[in-house]
DNA sequence: ACAGGTTTGTCAATTGTTTGTCAATGATTA
DNA sequence: TAATCATTGACAAACAATTGACAAACCTGT
């Protein structure tokens, strides 16, 4: 039995970044949340922080707080959601820029190391690890680059945000990591690849779709990849390989793979090089990636061949 | 058959960093722990001194203790926690907490990837973060190179230590960074430096001397080091140059960086290229970090010569 | 564009409760 | 006898709730 976690008023003011004083005044003038009231103090729920968070939200869009604090949780996030397109109106800004994004945009813009930390840990709060990649994180680096692209961002601006988002994704990863499904997916990139977003994006959805995820991070040579999943016994080995890094030698170590990997152990590759270093003429179980929408399609076509022997 | 560890009251607080009184203050009033009364005084066994650091957690987290010492283990590892754990120092830690990193590496030899994850966690909440640096990572990865040498480990082995070393320490690195003390630390590497863990340790050790540390990641051009530290105004801008790296560009990188940085912003150079890369001979306010041991001198001279200005 | 009214975040004063810490005392051991 | 620990009682500081108030920001109708 799992007691709902509750939570003083102290900590909810942490978790959300509200002042304590606010927190009242939203309830005594709005009802926007009725915390428990078990003995002396508030109590808050997961489910009351998650609204203080949505409440948050529209206002720092713009809303009145007096205006939102009835709506349901249901409609402040179609708020969200209908926010980002009628943001046009407002001359200047954006396009598609999602109410929530903006502070976290406005942070990195200042470089505002703590506030961008903060702001990314307050998402993930909001956020599944899915919706975290898919709504946050990866429009905040297509922002962060047409910025670049803009003039407005500085090389050290994206490296503000990886390094906040590298460290966000890896408690994720963590933690979740830990007594997930038993489904295993291990996940790396083969020598010569560095770039980790990928993979680690990957990781995200992975923990989100509750697989148990063997995060082992870039640049693992092939004969290991290879011991790794000998040992881990995955149902699947998800490798990420970018179009510079699409080496005949990589190309070589991804047709290793493909014939020396135990039977049972899918191999996927992802990545802007997936396709080019993937024989396509030889039909084995090797899968090409497109994008994170077919990862996580071959995740949910693994999840519901897995039922019976998960059953067992 | 060992027995397992007893701790009498004195080292518990040593351990938790609670004091006595609290201990007993917390198990008269709200029952938060039952340690064994064998004859002479409480006996706090291991699991005693987790649930006792997982409730310091929570109450520095903003929970009241009358509220969460009735919670299981379970429900305290759940609470969210913001980021706000200043993790108070604790006076006299270090002291011979019988660190066993024996289940690690067999969870590592293993290639068991959750409980090497779990078994991380499990002394991340025992130790202080520079205990861990000190006490467990540092260690564990020297135990890792000897075992390779001895040909019981392979590379995965290592790459699996590493990678549920740098999200754990990705996570801590990231509770702490939010306006933790107003001392700031600027950590990168420069251009062509790729290698990431010298660094993380560093800022490990950072935030545990309550340092506010900017963890901007590896591979920063010199020029967005010095815009970074521009709008960052931190105390000290620390790089990370290992040996094989030490090229003469990056020796421009660091003279540019002697040459350019702000004033009242010291450069700190670590890692195995440090001296190779700092003209000894310029006497600029360039300083050359032998160890992780000449790092925390300097954070506490910063320390030291930072209380006026921060008592303002 | 401007005056008047409303909204809203923040602060102050007061009251009651929780919680860390301390002092006094007694018991046991080296 | 000195030292350590347990117990108990006490107390001040920190914390939370409530109410009232105020100023800045924000409408809104002219």
């Amino acid at each position: 039995m799992k007691m709902p976690a509750q939570y003083p008023i102290r900590a909810a003011s942490q978790l959300t970044g509200l002042p304590v004083d606010t927190l009242r005044a939203w309830e005594r003038r709005y009802q926007a949340v009725n915390p428990s009231r078990a003995g002396r103090g508030r109590l808050y729920s997961e489910a009351d922080i998650r609204r203080l968070l949505l409440l948050r939200r529209a206002v720092d869009g713009g809303h009145a707080i007096g205006q939102v604090a009835s709506l349901s949780d249901g409609a402040l996030e179609e708020l969200h959601l209908a926010g980002t397109t009628a943001q046009k109106e407002r001359p200047g800004a954006d396009r598609g820029v999602s109410l929530d994004l903006e502070p976290i945009l406005t942070a990195i813009q200042a470089f505002d190391y703590s506030a961008t930390n903060e702001e990314l840990g307050r998402l993930a709060l909001l956020l599944t690890p899915r919706e975290l990649v898919h709504q946050a994180v990866l429009p905040l680096m297509r922002l962060a680059g047409e910025n670049w692209e803009k003039g407005l961002f500085q090389i050290a601006h994206e490296h503000l945000l990886s390094a906040c988002v590298r460290n966000l994704f890896g408690g994720v990863v963590r933690r979740q990591a830990t007594r997930n499904g038993r489904r295993g997916i291990l996940i790396t990139t083969p020598s010569g690849e560095q770039h980790e977003f990928g993979i680690l994006a990957a990781a995200m959805i992975a923990v989100a779709h509750q697989f148990q995820v063997a995060y082992l991070g870039p640049n693992l040579p092939v004969n290991q990849i290879l011991f790794a999943a000998q040992n881990l016994a995955p149902r699947a080995v998800v490798l990420g390989i970018m179009a510079m890094n699409a080496t005949p030698a990589v190309r070589a170590d991804v047709e290793l793979l493909g014939r020396e990997l135990p039977t049972g152990v899918e191999l996927w590759i992802g990545g802007s090089g997936g396709r080019k270093v993937v024989d396509l003429t030889a039909s084995d179980k090797t899968i090409v990636l497109e994008d994170l929408a077919g990862f996580e399609q071959n995740l949910e076509r693994l999840k519901a061949s897995g039922v019976r022997e998960d059953a067992r």
